[in-house]
DNA sequence: CGTACTTTTGAAGTGCCTCAACGGTAGTGG
DNA sequence: CCACTACCGTTGAGGCACTTCAAAAGTACG
């Protein structure tokens, strides 16, 4: 449909029928506000690139960095220390999310967030953010979009967290990490990776690494999912979307753009 | 309760040496962004003012509404229903709060609002506020940081939930909202009316009425706190924050850029 | 002065935790 | 190639924080 001949192809050619792999153009093409035209300076964007190895902190509770991190392949985690030792993860940063975007507001980072597994950054400086969202408006709200769903996303947890019991929590959790995967095409239709040891899947539904255990054993024998090192498969993603009560519209996905070939 | 008659005061002459009780510019003055010039143009946001019944909604699940909510007095909250019956209140909406500033982008409400005490709310056109955005930078940047703030709210609850124990929750949410209703000059410095059943408490808190109720005949009897009916008084404050870990960080309030008459 | 809601109390049940140990697996170095 | 190490997953037993259910007592209101 579209058929504008002024793609970008910045180094290497992309040819025109091959499917998006940027993760942040195609989730930012799920907002509704873009045009094809934003995509070459999104591209622009995710350079230059870090590689973090798993475990390393990206950003420290107290930074005020003068960069912006933007996850380009991996998952990183949010999360506060509690003086007792307890952790608890309160946002996983897949590819194509950004990772401070409010330092540039609100100055002081309130938490840290470090990589759950190896993963590649790029490191965005905060004045090239600033005058993106100046000259180009559709970005801008772009990603104002990206944050209100984070926000809509950590409500979402929220009751997760307060109202469901154990098993449906895990499964809303799985729900919602195959769609996001899904839509930044790193999942298949019924199956993804999901790089987290079941301690940290503890840290973030609050928990025992014990209890997650236990209930991961119990939704593989009642056919709804089954786990094999990080491999989630969900055999009915129908079925497990009943069973927890899961509704996508709080990631106010839109369709895409345009369609391409998978 | 205390009904200021004199709550729009639009174009009257503001003696400087008077206290302020306007609770969006009592607010955003925390924020560090604002001028003194900006504070009239605030003052006239805050009209036409719309009189909400306890219980009531005032925005509801799947709407997109024209307007945006500003809370002038009372206490709303935002707040899922599951299927079983089940709520969780996913934040509250203090004076100085927007509700639905997100369905701008948004579209959809992807949660409902409802009134938990007798409130005052204004409704503003999102032309209003759009064109505000454009015309003034010191507010657009104030609101963003405001949107920001809620959202590191909701960080810390989570927080809350997944790993503090029943009565640490509690005392937690005490220390928040003592905080915040002093912000907007709504409490004094060890006290404050706080309009929630305790069934509203639990549901906020992801706990049962009838253990919040246990729960706050603990925290009197260690001296902590006493509540008599919609009053909570804190002998400590200092000691209450230290019993919960309360660390008031997360809500960036920077100092008042000037001071006034109590 | 009844009606409806909220708070309070009790008794019994359970979902998840704690503690502890064992098994699996991958990476490392001799 | 195999032992060593470290981390992760798995299993069991026992305990407790919180829930559920039920009913009584307090409080606000027309």
């Amino acid at each position: 449909m579209s058929d504008t001949p002024t793609l970008p192809a910045p180094a290497d050619a992309a040819p025109i029928m091959v499917s998006e792999s940027n993760p942040l153009i195609l989730k930012l093409r799920r907002s509704g506000q873009l045009r094809e035209e934003d995509e070459p300076v999104l591209r622009d964007l995710c350079t230059p690139i870090r590689r973090i190895p798993a475990d390393q902190d990206v950003v420290r509770e107290g930074d005020s960095g003068a960069d912006v991190h933007l996850v380009l392949d991996g998952v990183l985690a949010r999360y506060k220390l509690l003086p007792e030792g307890r952790r608890q993860i309160i946002g996983l940063l897949l590819p194509g999310d950004f990772c401070d975007l409010q330092s540039v507001i609100l100055g002081e980072m309130d938490h840290s967030i470090a990589a759950l597994a190896p993963s590649t950054i790029a490191e965005v400086p905060q004045r090239i953010v600033d005058a993106l969202t100046l000259s180009h408006s559709r970005i801008a709200r772009a990603l104002w979009w990206a944050t209100l769903v984070d926000e809509s996303v950590l409500r979402e947890w929220l009751v997760n967290m307060g109202q469901r019991p154990a098993d449906r929590r895990v499964a809303h959790l799985v729900c919602e990490l195959l769609l996001r995967f899904q839509v930044v095409g790193r999942a298949e239709e019924r199956a993804c990776e999901i790089p987290l040891t079941q301690t940290e899947l503890g840290d973030i539904l609050g928990l025992t690494n014990v209890h997650i255990n236990r209930v991961l054993q119990d939704l593989r024998g009642r056919g709804l999912l089954t786990v094999r090192g990080r491999r989630f498969e969900v055999p009915d993603v129908a079925a497990l979307r009943a069973f927890c009560g899961f509704d996508p519209a709080y990631l106010h996905l839109r369709p895409a753009r345009r369609l391409e070939g998978g």
